[in-house]
DNA sequence: CTACAGGACATACCTGCGTATAGGTCGCGC
DNA sequence: GCGCGACCTATACGCAGGTATGTCCTGTAG
């Protein structure tokens, strides 16, 4: 049951707030006040619906009672973490103490807000959980389409790939895999062809990005 | 491993523990926990007796009680990061609440521990803000050595520095500065070997390092 | 004034990079 | 068996990268 509440019709990029709370009427409070700036909001009563339903695929964030039925707020923050979803979260409290609070920021919570919460914190807190969510989600975009370049690239290539963003050249590559050297040297063609990299310095970005392992890598004192 | 008795000798490398607590009994007890497990110890009464003091050169973190004559804890952790000095702080408090807690961790705390601190918790605490700087120590040293050499380049070689890392060819670069391709590839050669690259793929990692502004860049999705 | 550093360029030469063309061997799925 | 994709190589050619040597200009610190 998610009193699914849409004040406009929803874009592409609108950031949406979700809450958990078993309480219906701070359900409805929160919910109120985050369509009243415009936010799109789902409302969840139970960590359980919260893991069944898909994540959105815009930016989010989660505003989260400690205290839920069944599983607890943390609970859910490690189920999350775990299932490898990366929603920003805010926690609000009648009852937390500082052990709580200490753990839930460890993990990566961005507020933890005490009852009564006041409205300009929150949404101040959900503005800086968004915004953080924006960043993540970027920064995957970006880096998704490389990953699955390289994802295209056949083991071969991929040897080659990391020898040559180690900075070999291409008949030392030859030599450390036993090739040829103008087998390298097609190969190399290849893979700038699948990455789509215009240049070797492109290249080195990418395998960056996508934290390759570097076979003889060093950046020295 | 590292658990051997030291009897005073302090090398290089052994971390340091800073306590920072108005409680001349308190300091004794954190002293003697810390010493018992071979740890160094720098003992202070006051927020201004740490600014005053110069930061250790050896992995280090500050124990900070969150109630200290004149300036707060939470004070003193802004002003060291107003300083630039990057400490892991962890907190022991007797009268915290959650505010605060939260505050002291958005800016960065490794921990907050609540009196009574059980021992256990506090070297778990100290071990991991200690493991955190000597992270945050090893990445800024192979940065700097990165950066001074850099900071020796003139200002036409970091033009092209810039250019050639974007990915340009040499006859690019010359059209883009108005210069001829064999003065760019002096120059390139020039920063080669300044920079202490070995290849290309090297210095342009070291250009990510070190945050140079692209003039050309891109990675599309 | 002189010495020195940085900047710019030319000519010459060598090495590295990259593509095209043209092959060859495997193993796998239909 | 046939096609397909990967893997591998050879010859040849052209362009890019890089060094050496030498020349010239300019600003500036001693």
């Amino acid at each position: 049951m998610t009193d699914h509440a849409k004040p406009t019709r929803a874009s592409a990029d609108d950031p949406i707030v979700r809450i958990v709370d078993d309480d219906p009427s701070m359900r409805r409070a929160l919910t109120n006040l985050f369509q009243s700036v415009g936010l799109g909001v789902e409302a969840f009563g139970s960590a359980a619906e919260v893991m069944d339903a898909k994540p959105p695929a815009v930016p989010s964030c989660l505003v989260l009672d400690i205290r839920l039925p069944g599983s607890s707020g943390l609970d859910l923050q490690a189920d999350l973490a775990k299932a490898n979803i990366h929603t920003p979260i805010i926690f609000i409290t009648g009852h937390g103490d500082i052990p709580m609070t200490v753990r839930a920021m460890k993990s990566g919570a961005v507020d933890f807000l005490t009852k009564p919460v006041r409205d300009q914190d929150m949404l101040d807190a959900v503005q800086a959980a968004i915004e953080r969510d924006r960043k993540r989600r970027d920064e995957e975009k970006s880096v998704s389409g490389v990953r699955s370049r390289f994802e295209s690239l056949s083991a071969r290539q991929r040897d080659i790939l990391s020898l040559v963003t180690a900075g070999l050249m291409n008949k030392q590559v030859a030599a450390e895999l036993g090739l040829a050297e103008i087998t390298v040297k097609i190969y190399r063609g290849q893979i700038m062809r699948k990455m789509g990299a215009k240049s070797l310095a492109d290249l080195v970005r990418m395998t960056e990005a996508l934290g390759i392992p570097r076979t003889k890598g060093h950046l020295q004192t």
